[in-house]
DNA sequence: TTGTTAATTAACCGTTCGGTTAAATAGTGC
DNA sequence: GCACTATTTAACCGAACGGTTAATTAACAA
């Protein structure tokens, strides 16, 4: 699979975006990364789900005594989010649109108001 | 499934990747759109991959007699990279990193620069 | 060396995914 | 109505996914 595939389809799971949401916070050991988790699941589906994270590149694990600390890395993030920029004007665009819908919508009432003897806001 | 982990699914197949990219370039039709995957697979096999692009908000479907036109829609776009935004230090932090380590071993070329004799930009 | 804690691996299971082929639906035009 | 084009749906298939339990590895500590 293509690195940009491996990171949108690392994060198209709520677990480990939650994963990624406490590990902004700091760095952690596993089973501390864990906990919040174990009322939802196993630890080897953690486990999974960490060497997800780790194969995608988002997070990296370094040993410490019988712990495993984890860090978020940042890198394939600013890759997903470059390969999205390029569409910005995708949703700049329908926010012009929307104005101007707000602008056609708002000359419409304004003519109404004149037909009926009705105005609003001058 | 939520929203976001949706959108991220939908954007993990790099077949429906290029077909965003084509329909930046402009509105087609189904039929249009798939040529240049029809050596790859057939037709609902990109069938299937429009349906999960619609379902997850990223293209519109409008029916145009009988040619199904198809559109790019950015609004799931700004809210993937308005979740992935919110890391952004994760990457800035490293090329932090990296200044710093540029820093230090300009600082040490600028020593032994002096130790050899030898200087660059002042 | 034996026990304890941390974490992973192995084997398995049901569901989803990405593809197929064949059949069905829907609109156009003679 | 009939043929043609555009597109989808149905049924199926193997592989990948997200979970499980049981067993294993690895480091520490008594």
């Amino acid at each position: 699979m293509d690195h940009l595939s491996t990171t949108f389809s690392a994060l198209s799971d709520p677990t480990r975006r939650a994963m990624l949401a406490r590990l902004s916070k700091g760095e952690t050991h596993v089973s501390e990364l864990a906990k919040p988790f174990l009322k939802d699941m196993s630890l080897p589906a953690i486990t999974k789900h960490l060497k997800v994270l780790e194969s995608a590149g988002l997070i990296t694990k370094t040993r410490d005594a019988q712990w495993r600390s984890c860090r978020i890395n940042g890198t394939p993030l600013k890759e997903a989010t470059d390969w999205i920029e390029q569409y910005r004007t995708f949703w700049e665009e329908s926010l012009d649109r929307l104005g101007e819908y707000l602008k056609t919508i708002q000359a419409e009432k304004k003519t109404k108001g004149k037909k009926h003897g009705k105005k609003r806001n001058g």
